[in-house]
RNA sequence: GGGCUUAUAGCUCAGUAGGUUAGAGUACACCCCUGAUAAGGGUGAGGUCCCUGGUUCGACUCCAGGUAAGCCCA
């Protein structure tokens, strides 16, 4: 026996209860175990930055990082699931600076690193609880309790090991990268906090003249930071657009031929036009001579960036401000002048503006170029600015020494890397990630900051600079190392080396590295290598697969790439699914400032993960962005998992009341009826599609294909197949019936089981483990199913189909004539076409469905519709005119049918007129079809049918009986019987209706189970008044016993 | 500012190697069916296929430009 199915679904209870069967029994590492061995697949973990509590969108990656792990291993791999951490960074820092109420550098320098990094370390331990909690909930299975941490000194070991590789290879050097800066926080901000601080304001626009070293002419020079000119090297034009030299008030002036206009009034005159290609190499005088230059300069250069929306079309280069003017300046080895100070002030060799805010100076930098005659124009300007997003002041883009990877040298080696791998969805390759490679530049690796993997340089007063590689050799080196040793700031400053060239003391680059480089070590630093695993890693090296969201382009999917390519020469994953974001139902942000954030926990704990995961697998592709709305997972319940709970339910209470044992039975599949080799068909077809799809990591298509099988599985097989288990003789149509579903529901739920991991897992408990009792003892721990092809018929679903469209089509018959399903009529006919022929292998089903005695195919059409023509007068009018009337009278008078007959094939109508004979093309007979007297027509394509409506008494006295049987049985229902009662009906109704209730009593008796039919006016049990036909009968009702125990 | 993506029914999404009347699910209205049902069936209403222009006999589809949203980069 089965455990009874309560229809009452509660997943929540289900899903708590199927985790704690897991935990107990170790099914997860049962799941590993069982497949220990065999061929491996290797996943990895994109470790998430544990700096806040899951939210949605990280169950959508989670649920994808399982569902295909699950899918291989029950496809017989070994799939290791080693999670991780993503432990440092400035969001990390960032949380503790907001819980302390602080926010600046200086102010967690006073507050102490050793302090500031604890709590750091002791917030990410924090929120990896709430992940973990997470992670199991979901049933993501991946094994946390061997995850790695990015800050350990295992891991930053061969992070260290891994940049010493890349120094060797000459790839890591310091340089200077332009970073937004906030001269009041004395901080460099990150991209996202420059986002955050955008604001409109109001600028200088000035317009400036340089003028040219050897002739009497000047470029005209646009800029809205005129304190940037006290660092100018170059100019730059765009060399393929059109330059002029006009005259005006007697001075040259050289700019853009196509913002002439714009700037320079009339009067003026053009004296010449040429390419910007021409002005290339020419000298010009510097504004200002505060500093002499260290390199050659001043000199007009060609730049990709120029472009002629605004300015002038020549562009002042200030490599210390600007992050296109300093990959100018490396380009074309121009100087770099820093004249502004760390906080934002000019510097002493500035002496005029020495010591000024440089946005103070900006007025007095303007005054002093009028004064000197080499102000052209100013104005003032609205434009978008980034602000300090803690203190408002306006930021600077301001030139820092930093240290980097030389990636850009390697270009064509990531890009070769690239074309290894898979990219699901295939354009992110050569599209965003592709050209993010393209135009690579070099990896900005420092970070001036504090919770982070230390950047393992070290130099000495004479210039030297050492980079260690691992621990060993720091202790070869170092002065003075602790016995406990943390790798990280502020204990890892303290450690002075000594310099193998020149003994002096050597002491470490304050920097920490880029949190990205961390994760992006991963492959090599979750083992340690190469201190160990050496062996286990190259056994684990490239992934097969791993997943994340598409904003890791940039991000994760890059660097690891960027490292294995660096080492190894190809990219460290093979298969990549990329995921899109989760907005809210209107498709705005989630964000805390709009309080539009769902927590996961609420669906969690109400509608349960299964739904929700089924939700992120089937909605759409994973990459396209989700407006989530949790009304939808409501839906998903209904539509889909109730379906297939019901369908569970169904086969569970027959099964039970039959005491079915499916173990015991065996039918071959040639013997069972059409409609089990249907579903068989279909089935196997089901599984063939799940099969390739989650082979080609496509969860979406396999998930609507197993929806569309449950559909067709409860709402036409089970349907169909009601009286089967419902008859009381055990015959082989009954076992069929049986062994039919049960074969059904088993595959399905094993394809469900990397989909849905709960429902499947209680479904197989109940009807699989009950009478299997060798069968594995976990869903998880089964192989998955393979298609049997021998089984697959694409005739019968075919045919299936169309007796589905016949039917579909029959009821709408009805509905038109008004006839309700429980009337029976007499016949239906369908016009038959080598189509329609094959429906006489299923006329039971049609005539079951549709309620009718007898269903006929009709080679001739006319037997079921006629046709009525008239002329179509639009056409004809124009054509004829004046002889409309009298083709009128002629096309009165002609056979109809055979018109239509002709219209029908295409065939011109002829007719005489006055002697003249006229041809009327088809489309010039309007055709009508007319249902023959009591028939109602439906037809559609190739199909058509006709329904006889008319009603004799037989078919009046059956349609009452029928009614009367489904009183009876909501009456059962209503009243509490269980469905195997048998039942005593007694009746009180008129001797007429007698009369036809005692002609039917054996049907009646057993539909409604009635063991004892009697008449009376005295009823007993359960008692109700029924109308049927305006006829008033009443019913009592009593149990009397069960079938079960009569079997 | 640049690259990439998305835009189809109220909502969630399919779709067309250019071709009659653009689909499904859902929600809505009416009707039907029901002893597995929180289901199911039928009918109806609901569309500027983001906009503009081009190519074409014909464009939701191809091309160009634009708009909006998003991601990444500056």
């Amino acid at each position: 026996m089965f455990k009874p199915v309560d229809s009452k679904l509660d997943l929540v209870k289900l899903e708590n209860d199927i985790l704690e069967f897991w935990k107990k029994d170790k099914i997860f590492q049962r799941s590993l175990k069982n497949r220990e061995g065999n061929k491996k697949f290797i996943f990895y973990e994109g470790p998430p930055t544990a700096n806040a509590k899951p939210g949605v969108h990280h169950i959508l990656a989670r649920a994808f990082k399982d569902i295909f792990p699950r899918y291989k291993t029950m496809k017989g791999y070994y799939v290791p699931r080693k999670g991780g951490w993503d432990t440092h960074g400035l969001p990390v820092e960032i949380e503790i600076e907001k819980k302390l109420g602080i926010n600046s550098k200086k102010e967690i320098e006073e507050f102490g690193v050793k302090r500031f990094n604890e709590l750091c370390r002791k917030s990410v331990l924090g929120y990896i609880k709430d992940w973990i909690e997470m992670t199991d909930r979901i049933a993501f299975w991946i094994d946390t309790s061997d995850a790695y941490f990015t800050f350990t000194n295992d891991y930053i070991e061969t992070i260290w090991w891994i940049l010493k590789q890349i120094y060797d290879k000459d790839l890591l050097y310091q340089g200077y990268k332009v970073i937004a800066y906030c001269p009041r926080c004395g901080t460099p901000l990150s991209s996202h906090e420059v986002a955050q601080g955008y604001r409109e304001v109001e600028d200088p626009s000035v317009y400036v003249k340089f003028k040219l070293k050897d002739e009497d002419s000047y470029f005209l020079v646009w800029t809205t930071t005129p304190w940037t000119l006290l660092s100018n090297v170059a100019l730059a034009i765009n060399p393929d657009e059109d330059y002029v030299k006009i005259s005006k008030n007697d001075e040259r002036l050289i700019l853009a031929k196509t913002l002439l206009e714009k700037i320079v009034k009339q009067p003026f005159k053009t004296l010449e036009t040429f390419k910007g290609s021409s002005l290339i190499g020419k000298r010009y005088k510097p504004l200002f001579n505060y500093i002499t230059p260290e390199k050659d300069c001043y000199i007009v250069t060609d730049a990709d960036f120029v472009k002629l929306k605004e300015g002038t079309g020549i562009v002042h280069i200030a490599p210390a401000f600007g992050t296109d003017d300093m990959r100018l300046a490396q380009d074309k080895n121009l100087p770099v002048i820093q004249l502004v100070d760390e906080s934002g002030k000019l510097k002493e060799e500035a002496t005029d503006f020495a010591g000024l805010f440089v946005k103070k100076a900006d007025p007095l930098i303007i005054e002093n170029l009028k004064q000197r005659n080499i102000l052209f124009k100013e104005e003032k300007i609205l434009h978008t600015y980034p602000h300090c997003w803690r203190c408002d002041t306006p930021l600077l883009y301001y030139a820092r020494k930093s240290w980097f990877i030389a990636t850009s040298t390697i270009k064509d080696k990531l890009l070769k890397a690239n074309s290894d791998i898979n990219w699901y969805p295939h354009y992110i390759k050569y599209g965003r990630f592709g050209n993010w490679l393209e135009n690579n530049i070099d990896w900005s690796l420092s970070r001036e900051r504090y919770w982070g993997t230390p950047l393992p340089i070290w130099q000495d007063k004479n210039g030297h600079i050492i980079c260690i590689g691992s621990l060993d050799e720091l202790e070869k080196l170092a002065k003075n190392l602790p016995d406990k040793l943390d790798l990280h700031k502020p204990y890892i400053d303290e450690i002075k080396l000594t310099c193998p060239k020149c003994k002096a003391e050597m002491t470490r680059i304050k920097d920490v590295i880029d949190c990205w480089f961390d994760s992006g070590s991963m492959p090599f630093a979750q083992l340690h290598y190469p201190f160990e695993n050496y062996e286990k890693f190259y056994d684990n090296f490239p992934a097969d697969f791993i997943c994340e969201a598409l904003d890791q382009t940039r991000g994760w999917f890059y660097t690891m790439m960027a490292i294995s390519t660096i080492l190894f020469e190809k990219s460290s994953y093979k298969n990549v699914v990329c995921l899109g974001l989760i907005h809210d139902k209107y498709g705005r942000k989630m964000s805390k400032s709009k309080s539009n954030v769902i927590d996961p926990w609420s669906i969690l704990n109400k509608q349960g993960a299964d739904a929700l995961r089924w939700y992120f697998f089937t909605s759409s592709s994973p990459w396209v962005t989700k407006n989530f709305d949790v009304d939808i997972i409501d839906k998903i319940i209904k539509r889909f998992i109730l379906t297939l709970w019901n369908s569970y339910s169904f086969f569970v209470v027959y099964a039970n009341i039959d005491e079915f044992d499916p173990t015991k039975y065996s039918t071959e599949i040639k013997n069972r009826s059409d409609l089990d080799r249907w579903i068989l068909s279909e089935l196997n077809q089901t599984v063939s599609i799940v099969d390739n799809c989650l082979a080609s990591y496509d969860a979406t298509r396999g998930g609507k294909v197993i929806e569309e099988f449950v559909d067709k599985l409860s709402n036409w097989y089970i349907r169909r197949s009601r009286r089967r288990f419902w008859k009381s003789e055990e015959d082989i149509d009954k076992i069929s019936a049986y062994l039919t579903l049960y074969e059904c529901l088993v595959t399905i739920i094993k394809l469900l089981a990397p989909y849905m991991p709960f429902i499947s897992e209680e479904i197989y408990q109940n009807i699989v483990l009950t009478i299997y009792k060798d069968a594995p003892m976990s869903i998880h721990l089964t192989d998955f199913p393979v298609a049997n092809e021998k089984l697959i018929d694409k005739n019968l679903s075919e045919e299936m189909n169309l007796v589905r469209k016949v039917v579909s089509l029959g009821r709408a018959a009805r509905s038109k004539a008004s006839i309700k399903v429980r009337q029976p009529l007499s016949n239906i006919s369908v016009y038959e076409t080598p189509q329609t022929k094959k429906l006489k292998n299923y006329i039971n089903i049609i005539k079951e469905e549709l309620n009718v005695k007898s269903f006929k195919l009709t080679s001739n059409l006319n037997n079921i519709l006629s046709y009525k023509v008239k002329l179509n007068l639009e056409l004809l009018g124009p054509k004829y005119g004046s002889k409309i009337p009298v083709i009128k009278n002629i096309f009165a008078r002609m056979d109809h049918q055979k018109v239509a007959d002709d219209v029908l094939e295409n065939k011109e109508v002829k007719l005489k007129v006055n002697g003249r004979e006229i041809k009327l093309l088809s489309e010039e007979i309007l055709l009508e079809t007319v249902a023959p007297p009591q028939h109602v027509i439906e037809k559609e394509g190739e199909i058509a049918l006709a329904l006889n409506t008319k009603l004799s008494k037989e078919l009046i006295d059956e349609g009452f009986i029928r009614e009367l049987v489904r009183f009876i049985q909501n009456q059962r229902k209503k009243a509490g019987f269980k469905i195997e009662n048998t039942i005593k009906t007694i009746i009180d109704c008129s001797e007429r209706e007698k009369e036809i209730i005692e002609k039917y009593s054996d049907y009646l008796c057993t539909e409604t189970l009635t063991t004892d039919l009697t008449f009376s006016k005295e009823l007993i049990g359960d008692i109700e008044e029924f109308n049927i036909n305006k006829v008033k009968i009443r019913v009592g009702l009593s149990t009397t016993g069960s079938i079960v125990n009569t079997l």
